[in-house]
DNA sequence: ATGTCAGCTGAAAGCTGA
């Protein structure tokens, strides 16, 4: 079987339900992993998506902030939920498919504007949260899976407008790029999106303070899409919808798609 | 430091978080 999953953080679900509608009629993926839909599980407006054929759906809500959900045309089973670092937010769900194929959407914390632990706490619950994420791949060894998210971390070079200048900005520093590299090591979670597209600039979020976002291009790729060795070389046609940031009244992040042939 | 959004509170405009 063939799907193609799709990751996009909706910056409030409710207030672009419409948008997300327009995601699935015009892109039609199989599978949705939505982050920051900022509602409790019970608010979350599903009539719409399920008549557009995405009946399944396992979610994490909580009032205002965060959130997490799947919304899928193919069947799926809730194989659990995390709360890293004991933060207890809405910042993960996991899914199995019929195929065995195990979904983790994850939502990491932002991180707040300082990076030092030491006077921005935010940015310490950020550091351990990506270091629980270390932790637990590397116990669990996870086989057939995908990991999505806004990781909220931008790892490479050539994954910000200017490394140089983002190199003290929570998002891009040495010891965020540090984490998640040791959080994708222990699980040896494949980087698919760069595994289709090797080379170039690549962005999937865009500030809404940049007025023009799309002549300015300063964005960053803080939307990820990975997968288990055992299954990473069934993934291909990678994509970001840069167009989605364009959208009226958009997210200020764009939608991260892959392919699996499975 | 700036810039722009969204949600909450408590009933408007200010706060927090991103």
């Amino acid at each position: 079987m063939s799907f193609t999953i799709a990751t996009w953080n909706i910056n409030s679900v409710r207030l672009r339900e419409g948008l997300v509608q327009r995601l699935l009629k015009e892109e039609s993926p199989d599978i949705l992993c939505l982050q920051e839909c900022k509602c409790p599980v019970e608010k979350f407006p599903l009539d719409a998506f399920r008549a557009l054929g995405y009946g399944h759906f396992v979610a994490r809500g909580q009032k205002g902030y965060n959130g997490v959900a799947i919304l899928s045309r193919l069947p799926l089973r809730e194989v659990g939920a995390f709360d890293f670092a004991r933060l207890n937010h809405a910042r993960h769900v996991a899914a199995e498919l019929e195929n065995g194929v195990v979904i983790h959407n994850f939502y990491v914390p932002a991180g707040g504007d300082v990076p030092d632990r030491e006077v921005n706490e935010k940015f310490g619950q950020k550091l351990d949260y990506v270091a629980a994420m270390r932790d637990w791949a590397w116990k669990e060894r996870p086989r057939r899976s995908i990991l999505v998210g806004d990781l909220n971390i931008a790892p490479r070079e050539d994954d910000v407008w200017s490394h140089k200048q983002l190199l003290k900005v929570v998002s891009h520093t040495p010891v965020e790029v540090e984490h998640l590299g040791a959080a994708q090591e222990a699980g040896g979670w494949v980087d698919i999106t760069r595994q289709d597209i090797p080379e170039g600039q690549l962005y999937s979020w865009w500030s809404y303070r940049s007025p023009n976002w799309d002549a300015a291009d300063k964005g960053r790729r803080l939307d990820h899409v990975w997968a288990t060795p055992d299954i990473a070389s069934a993934a291909h046609s990678s994509r970001i919808l840069r167009e989605a940031r364009g959208w009226e009244k958009p997210s200020d992040h764009a939608p991260v798609f892959a392919t699996f042939d499975l």
